[in-house]
DNA sequence: CTGAAAGCGCTTACAG
DNA sequence: CTGAAAGCGCTTACAG
């Protein structure tokens, strides 16, 4: 800048006028820097000027990791920023230690919210987090009360659940995901809700522990398998671990649906392209990111009217892999039949 | 800063030493200065961190849009800086002024490369770019010279043409890309050199201007296949275009592949899910993101060895969108069968 | 071992 | 209408 202000023969100050288009500056000054400008490529810093302003313009989305989860969130965030006049950066880690992990939300945030960004979306935080300016949480942590929008995961795992309950199964096994994490505790409570439902008792021995991690689905699955009395369909809390439960069912000499039904939670694209495809609950990802940076965007400009967690509905998405158990099969042939509906 | 300074009854200057772990403080200081930045929850701001210093840990990629072209391009690059000490920056614009976006890439370039980032990846760019950091062009502009990743268009789209001749098409129309870019051209020489290598002549009726845009290639299709003499096949220069291309098809009441057959270039995820499934020429994003990426970091930390501009394989997916034209289906009716040999 | 001071590139009252 | 000066939150020679 300074370069430029020696070029047109003015002040800095009269330079960031020109640039910010305040008034008071003489059109004979202003076509003098503003040539400048254009001579010499000048773009003023980023950095610098949002550490000297209140306001940037500029939205903040911090993320842990980058998968296709995040990747579909992401298209809804920009379609809901198209010509609204934010930017959006988005701040990712390289997990530089692993174990240091605990309490990234914060720490990234807080870095950028010093003075970079107007407000943040936050990616599945593993704990609320504070800041100077608005944040909204995308899947926050279990009982939550910053702004946030999160799927209906109670309501899609109980339909989950039904689903296999009506193909007539009652061995149903789970498998968990990260019982920290607000997703996982709904999806529990919703298999437990609909086997209530259904008067078929919990049997815990049917119940794994995994963490969301692919790799952690795979042992648990195993284990449910080999037992005395398998069950005849798991409900996996997410499509990583019921695509890994596929592959344990495989190795085993399974058929799916035949053997085992399997049932997964999110609608990864994956989830489509196997064989058979596997049945799923869809939580719009898109819907999520479009929601938040809606939000976000009204609680920056203080004019958001609406409830500060909003709940989308999900659905069940009925593909191969869930079938009627063995002894009903010969009962209810028809049922087997794959059904496959689902457009996005 | 200053609250934790004023906390631990230390200056400002001790604290940014304690924070960035300097020699010279006394254990009984910096014990002093932890507890107080542990008990204010303090964070340094990226802003004025990067203002003041000259390295700062972090890489930048600026980009235009966000499809799923950029998020595999993305997962490609975290997985490159994984554990690296890198953190990732990612710019995207809103948009705000639409036909304004000319000269994109460098405005957001100067912007951060001003003192946020250390080196910059930027993702088909519209021209070649300045910057005092070093910077990675992923699909680059035509003719360009800065250091830069991306597929081998040339050979992919010999690889398509070459095809669709082998099935024995003859008449095979082309729908080009936006011209600017060297993507579109380098697609456009594959077509012309599969041709002229199999002694067809190029016909310009057979050849449509597209832009890359999906909506741009449906007027062209239409075209091309009202003509008296219509194609037997087209080579849609994107995914995005060839699914147009497929559309028309049946608006027109032609089958794939029976009538026509379509061949486009990407391999995008949706190709896969169309019926009949789109055979393309796959370029994996992924690489094109992890290679940049590499290569950036190298160039950051100045132990760049390999070649400036990387040049990637390309691989012909065959689906079933592509088959023998009519006249010669009953002499080869096995040519005409699906055939999916594709894993990523 | 520690602090006062300068400065990174800007913006914004405050004078003139 | 324009400039000198202060200051945003840090880091880093330079003294002591």
């Amino acid at each position: 800048m300074s370069d430029v202000a020696r070029a047109a023969g003015v002040s800095t100050a009269t330079v960031s006028r020109v640039v910010n288009g305040h008034y008071g500056v003489s059109a004979s000054t202003t076509a003098q820097v503003r040539s400048a400008i254009e001579r010499l490529g000048y773009e003023s810093s980023l950095v610098a000027t949002s550490l000297r302003r209140s306001r940037t313009n500029v939205l903040g989305l911090v993320t842990h990791s980058f998968q296709s989860y995040t990747a579909e969130v992401l298209k809804g965030v920009m379609q809901a920023l198209r010509r609204s006049g934010f930017d959006l950066i988005i701040y990712a880690n390289s997990d530089l230690y692993g174990t240091y992990s605990e309490g990234w939300e914060q720490r990234h945030l807080t870095r950028l919210s010093g003075t970079l960004t107007d407000g943040c979306i936050v990616v599945t935080p593993w704990g609320d987090v504070q800041s100077r300016t608005p944040v909204v949480a995308i899947d926050p942590a279990r009982d939550s009360t910053m702004p946030s929008v999160t799927a209906d995961n109670l309501a899609g795992a109980t339909t989950a659940v039904e689903h296999l309950l009506g193909l007539g199964h009652r061995r149903i096994g789970f498998i968990a995901g990260r019982s920290s994490l607000a997703a996982a505790w709904s999806r529990e409570e919703g298999y437990r809700r609909a086997l209530a439902g259904a008067g078929v008792p919990i049997e815990p021995g049917l119940i794994g522990r995994g963490d969301f991690n692919p790799e952690s689905a795979a042992p648990l699955a195993r284990e449910l398998l080999k037992r005395p009395d398998p069950p005849t369909a798991i409900f996996a809390a997410s499509d990583g671990m019921a695509l890994e439960v596929l592959e344990v069912a495989k190795d085993l000499g399974l058929t799916v649906p035949g053997d085992l039904s399997v049932i997964g939670f999110d609608n990864i694209p994956e989830s489509e392209l196997t064989e058979p495809g596997l049945t799923t609950v869809d939580q719009s990802m898109y819907q999520l990111g479009y929601e938040a940076a809606r939000m976000l965007k009204s609680l920056v400009t203080g004019d958001w009217e609406g409830p500060r967690q909003i709940l989308l509905p999900t659905s069940l998405v009925v593909r191969g892999s869930t079938a009627p158990p063995r002894t009903h099969r010969t009962r209810h042939p028809h049922l087997a039949a794959q059904i496959s509906g689902h457009t996005r």
